[in-house]
DNA sequence: CATTACCTGATTTTT
DNA sequence: TCAGGTAATG
């Protein structure tokens, strides 16, 4: 491909980014502006011009944006695209202290605790530290911790800076923190980045290696960096000075995690000789979208001006909602979107944005009542699950030893009789040798005290661990250890012994765990289960949702960031649920919000519905009676139109349609109230029947345990009498 | 030691 | 509302 075709699909101020000499390059690009595309294009355009693809690196926020850069420029330039390093802070972080970390004094197979990793470690600091949680939350420590690290302050400099009795206290948790995760050889999320930023202090062989091989550092998404990512990438591209990014102060939104727009704005300062580039131009939504982002955006006074135009005239304008409460803006979407696919736009095209993710449930409710398709992005994180962390635990256990926190949870997934009261024996014997808890397992015997059953678990466990460890040696597929290990645990079958509804969810996550294990097996030439464990670490499961795309997307604004949509809702416009109850008192938080409704805004092509509710339940009991959000005020009236209510109510919902048989079992004489047989649990009534993904769930009340218990209807081993 | 029943307690956004 | 931790019980 020659310079001009590669180009051509570019207008000139795009072109002349992608075409930058080198040296220090900021492009300020507003939202819909073609951004991923400048990047993707100045890859190519390097590419073309003699630089080789391994003396590059693309950094970008989220797995996702990682993963489209790379299939994008693949497109582009085809297979050498591999060599090039597309990737987030954390995972490049990650490359680069598998082969360091001993430099820490850490094992290569480290461990990667996730935050409810590091809580757990909190928690137990705690504990040990005879720290009421009451007086010192775990979750207050976690969060000033991870700000901490975000800023590169280390628990010494933390100790240092403490000034009052409650940052003193933290700062003992700190110390003992790092302490901890030191010994078991484990980084949590944010020491990636600092303690990579420590490696190339301390050793200046190492930061003269990666400096010299990256000639080129490109950055999306500049204004979400923190103080530790930014400091990484001036540091990798402190030899050659070419380093490339691209942001926008008006879609930063994740200060509350340490981000800060100083970043971008300071690029110029930082590096002088730098290039500045403005694209204004939105290629993306209508001239009526881009009015209300930019009457919204204006009312934000910590902000340089900058003003997008787009050269689509007019457009449809927005739609308005009052709905009575949070059940009626539901159902008003839900017949919206029904009125629109009979209009010929596909559900696909539609996305409802939220602020918090407890918001998509009553949607959920909506749709199904209404049987329209949807997806949900987002929520809680499949690996956060139970089933998913034990599995995981077990194959982390395998692999680092050290990882305390792993081995303990191993010892009760399954049950196994060992309790509190032995880990602390086997814990006491191990500190005795000077052996890793995870090693500690085969010498159960040895163990003083130690009850037969717990004896015989631990010995057990020891003899899993080796196992998991003799199939990652002879190179069995991922896919093959992973099912293995829930068989050779017990996990699988318990869970197959009960017949609970809860417990078929868990299965068919655990095959899902599988599924991405055969993905990583059929992408990967030679894996290994250590590198199986980190891309799990690093990748949460919003980011690969390929496949389906039939369906009403949900999810929340942040996840909207970098998409685009024909159609967009965004509900819950309310003082205190958008803006959040939190930001409402600190200016600064709340020019985040507005930065976060203007992101919701610009992700919107052709129609834009906004949607409060006078009267809304978040927690609780009572409802809240909010007033609408100040982001409905500011946008112009004349861009805006009010839905009327009238054909509302036909769509509300009456009655679910129940399918009369799911799985070929016929489930219509289950009712409500119906006294059923199990035949483990004997006589019960049931008290309530809903609909699930995975067939008819039902909540039956056993009398005789004393206990209600859910149970998938197509399954349970029960009969009407 | 395991199970269960209560009982908190806390509720934003996520690599 | 709900999940997760703790206290009480088998």
């Amino acid at each position: 491909m020659t310079s001009m075709d590669l180009l051509s699909g570019l207008n000139p101020v795009q072109r002349a980014a992608v075409e930058m000499p080198e040296g220090p390059v900021l492009v300020v690009a507003g939202a819909g502006s073609g951004k991923t595309r400048v990047l993707v294009y100045r890859i190519a355009y390097l590419l073309e011009n003699g630089i080789a693809p391994e003396s590059i690196i693309a950094i970008t926020f989220t797995n996702k944006a990682a993963g489209e850069m790379r299939s994008r420029v693949a497109d582009l330039i085809g297979p050498t695209a591999d060599e090039i390093w597309v990737s987030t802070f954390h995972s490049a972080c990650v490359r680069i202290l598998r082969r360091e970390a001993p430099r820490l004094g850490y094992a290569n197979s480290f461990s990667i605790y996730d935050s409810s990793d590091s809580l757990r470690l909190i928690r137990m600091i705690l504990k040990d530290l005879n720290i009421d949680e009451k007086r010192l939350p775990p979750r207050g420590v976690a969060a000033a911790i991870s700000n901490a690290k975000n800023k590169l302050m280390d628990a010494g400099l933390f100790s240092d800076f403490a000034d009052n009795p409650y940052e003193k206290r933290i700062a003992l948790v700190y110390t003992e923190y790092e302490k901890r995760l030191a010994e078991q050889s484990a980084f949590d999320f944010d020491d990636l980045i600092m303690r990579t930023v420590e490696v190339f202090d301390k050793h200046p062989d190492a930061l003269a290696r990666y400096q010299g091989r990256f000639r080129h550092v490109l950055i999306d998404e500049f204004q979400d960096t923190n103080h530790a990512q930014s400091r990484l990438a001036t540091l990798l591209a402190g030899k050659w000075r070419n380093i490339f990014v691209v942001g926008d102060a008006d879609q930063g939104i994740y200060a509350f995690r340490g981000a800060t727009i100083k970043n971008l704005l300071d690029f110029e300062r930082d590096w002088p000789e730098a290039k500045v580039i403005t694209l204004e131009q939105n290629y993306r939504s209508t001239r009526t979208i881009l009015d209300a982002a930019n009457a919204v955006i204006e009312n934000n006074a910590m902000r340089k001006p900058k003003a997008l135009w787009t050269a689509q005239e007019g457009g449809e304008r927005i739609v308005r909602y009052h709905g009575s409460d949070e059940h009626d803006e539901a159902a008003w979407v839900a017949q919206e979107v029904r009125k629109l696919s009979d209009q010929g736009h596909p559900h696909a095209d539609v996305a409802v944005f939220y602020r918090t993710n407890a918001q998509s449930r009553v949607l959920e409710e909506a749709f199904n009542a209404a049987s329209l398709p949807y997806r949900v992005v987002g929520g809680v994180g499949f690996y956060d699950r139970k089933e998913i962390k034990d599995m995981m635990a077990w194959l982390r256990a395998a692999m680092n030893p050290l990882d305390t926190i792993s081995a303990e949870r191993i010892c009760g997934a399954p049950k196994r009789g060992i309790g509190p009261g032995s880990i602390s024996k086997i814990q006491a014997f191990a500190a005795s040798r000077v052996m890793p808890l995870g090693n500690a397992f085969d010498y159960a015997e040895e163990v003083d005290r130690l009850n037969k059953k717990a004896r015989g678990g631990a010995l057990e466990i020891g003899r899993i661990l080796a196992h998991i460890r003799d199939l990652d040696h002879s190179g069995v597929p991922i896919t093959d250890i992973v099912a293995s290990t829930w068989e050779i645990t017990g996990y699988m079958t318990e869970l197959q012994a009960d017949r609970s509804f809860e417990s078929l969810s868990r299965q068919e996550n655990l095959k899902e765990l599988a599924g991405s294990a055969a993905e990583y097996d059929e992408n990967t030439q030679q894996g290994s289960l250590t590198d199986f464990l980190e891309l799990v670490a690093l990748v949460n499961d919003t980011d690969e949702e390929e496949g389906e795309e039939t369906g009403v997307t949900f999810m929340t604004l942040h996840n909207a960031k970098g998409l685009e949509f024909p159609i967009v809702f965004i509900v819950g416009m309310e003082e205190a649920v958008f803006p959040h109850m939190r930001s409402l008192a600190d200016p600064e938080q709340l020019e985040e919000e507005r930065r976060l409704c203007y992101v919701g805004i610009t992700r919107a092509q052709e129609r834009l519905y906004l949607l409060n509710a006078w009267r809304r339940r978040l927690w609780g009991p009572d409802a809240n009676y909010n007033t609408p959000s100040r982001f409905l005020r500011e946008i112009p009236d004349d861009l805006i139109k009010e839905a009327d209510k009238k054909d509302l109510f036909t769509t509300r919902r009456t009655s679910v349609d129940k399918p009369k048989s799911v799985g070929g079992r016929d489930l219509s004489r289950f009712k409500v109230g119906a006294e059923i047989e199990h035949t483990r649990w004997g006589r019960g009534i049931i008290v309530d029947l809903r609909q699930s993904a995975l067939g008819m769930e039902a909540t039956i009340h056993f009398p005789d345990m004393g206990s209600d218990k859910r149970l998938d209807l197509t399954l349970a081993p029960i009969k009407v009498v």
